[in-house]
DNA sequence: CGCATTGATGTATGCGCATACATAAGCGAA
DNA sequence: TTCGCTTATGTATGCGCATACATCAATGCG
């Protein structure tokens, strides 16, 4: 337990941060010694491996990345913005994208940026300003200062969870209009006579149910009700939106294009609860095919995204571009499917 | 020697990165002015403010927030670790953390450190090397390799989702062994004979089932079945508890304690298929009350916890800790609620 | 045996910024 | 007028690392 001598018997003491330039000192090399025993430790013998190896332990030193990016201009970080952590849709996204990317060496910086487009723009801001080695976007509406600052930034940038011919760099998604289109033929077809939707406030939702009623109406002339919230989806205000449509809009059974799985769920829940017959009186379509759709009284008709697949993908076009500097395949159509079950 | 300098052949070069360098350039001032007109402009006259804002519009400009933490040791980056980011459990409370902390200007870089403890010191490393202000991490049990290491870190440390009087810094949660016991006090009171109980491969909820089955066998005699999965809750998994239950353990009926609203719900479903009365037959037990929960048939028994509130809570000690240097209220106890509803 | 080659390590440098300190100019009070 | 204070800006420095280049010894080959 020998300790310098003539040291203060006070307690005081200089921060003394471990750096490589510590560790180099107590296994008797230089700092780039230390630098290279951690990024190639074939480039130094054996012997002074293990001796920076026990001085790395001994003094517990974890390497400052933060020197290392700005030394390197590479810093291993991605950087994802996802309008909510907390929905699922985008949570298995990321958690798909992000244990790839993990197991690459690559860790991810993440960001809500909520429904409102115009958050967008100071988050990316920030997020270019951690000089990430990607940046990884939602959805491919985005504003000219969005796509001007990552373009500036020179780094691949993913757009997912939405197709787009003509993407800032990469994408990965489906055409949400199509799911839209999907939907009303399958219900043109199931011939029921009335529709309506009820849409979460987010803006993809408003397109695939802006093509739902398109469709619909290019193939059968007809009102169709549409309840827009301009909040999350949850349980609850599934089962507002079909009290609305029940009480004020005068709609007295039929379809009902809902935006998410979860307001599917509250429509099923308030039919019930009306003692309403689902699909008699009232037929329900959802969107996500979440955990335990194919579960519900009766069984949800939903439409399938393989959320999964899509954080997959994107690691992957990224992933390649980092390796060969060029992407391989840049534009990614995943698709969807329509899984006809009870509930229509 | 030194001489490197003495190349300066052609001046076309590379796609020059644009710095404060490059800023004060164009304003006509130097780099540490532009950076105090970053940082606090009121220091930096009117007229140069102007023209340094308009070479950062010309520029596109964005700060190097990587050289900026180095030189500052600030990162205003905040790492949290949580098993899952698609249990909406952890992903809400992230959720509200990350909110707060947004606001007062920090980000997250988060990771998901899966069921297995061991995973979770390479993670830890991961994160300090990127020079964090702070660190969240989800639970109090972590090795002492990682409690030497973020105390090494010398950063603030918060273990959130589970109350500990003796956390490596601070921590806001609640007592997981008491909310078993109340659900066990609970059952006996409604007088179940049997009980049984399904848990999801996660260390707390091993905890709160233990701790259920203590409590009811301290209660009264008798055997209570557990059905442990070593993976993540889903309905699935609930059915198949059930009918693992119901056809191997010779459980023919009573309450179950179920380590989540999910697996709970999977019971429900799976007792409806096989026409068994809830709660006459079997009756449940949920845990975290999710969006949804009380909307089941029947509603659902089950226990709360303000996950939002553990969030901000924990925002709300670190931001505190970072003002005045200060914890003023390290451990934070937030409790729960039982929620007696139809299903138990 | 001479010289090129390889392996192991060291020295010098700068990434882009924040910070401490220095300087210059303007201004009012004694 | 002189001094001191304030405001605005600049210069110097280093954060901890990666990288280019330099050095030096050991080795190989003809």
């Amino acid at each position: 337990m020998a300790r310098m001598k003539g040291e203060q018997t006070t307690t005081e003491r200089k921060p003394q941060r471990v750096t490589m330039e510590t560790v180099g000192k107590i296994a008797g090399v230089s700092q780039v010694t230390v630098s290279r025993a951690l990024s190639d430790p074939s480039k130094v013998s054996a012997k002074t491996l293990a001796r920076i190896q026990d001085a790395i332990e001994a003094t517990g030193f974890v390497p400052n990345g933060v020197a290392g990016a700005l030394a390197s201009n590479k810093s291993k970080l991605i950087t994802a913005l996802v309008p909510s952590l907390t929905n699922i849709v985008y949570s298995s996204m990321i958690q798909s994208f992000g244990r790839r990317m993990r197991d690459a060496g690559y860790q991810l910086l993440l960001s809500e940026t909520g429904l409102d487009p115009r958050e967008e723009d100071a988050t990316i801001a920030a997020h270019l300003s951690r000089r990430p080695d990607a940046i990884l976007l939602t959805g491919v509406h985005h504003s000219a200062q969005a796509r001007r600052m990552v373009l500036a930034a020179g780094i691949p940038v993913v757009e997912i969870w939405e197709y787009s011919d003509t993407p800032i760099d990469m994408c990965v998604g489906f055409r949400h209009a199509d799911t839209g289109h999907a939907a009303a033929e399958f219900a043109h077809r199931k011939g029921y006579a009335r529709a309506a939707t009820i849409s979460a406030g987010d803006e993809r939702a408003r397109r695939r149910k802006a093509a739902f009623v398109d469709r619909l109406q290019a193939l059968r002339p007809g009102a169709v009700p549409q309840i827009d919230f301009d909040t999350h989806a949850t349980l609850a205000r599934g089962r507002e939106g079909l009290s609305q449509l029940l009480d004020g809009h005068g709609f007295d059974g039929g379809v009902i294009f809902c935006s998410s799985d979860i307001l599917a769920n509250g429509v099923l829940v308030e039919a019930q609860a009306r003692g309403l017959r689902v699909p008699q009186d009232i037929a329900v379509i959802g969107f996500g095919d979440q955990d335990g759709a194919a579960h519900l009284e009766p069984p949800l008709t939903t439409i399938r995204v393989d959320r999964e697949a899509f954080g997959r993908a994107a690691a992957d076009i990224l992933l390649d571009r980092f390796k060969t500097g060029e992407a391989a395949v840049p534009k990614v159509d995943l698709g969807f499917e329509l899984i006809a079950r009870g509930s229509a």
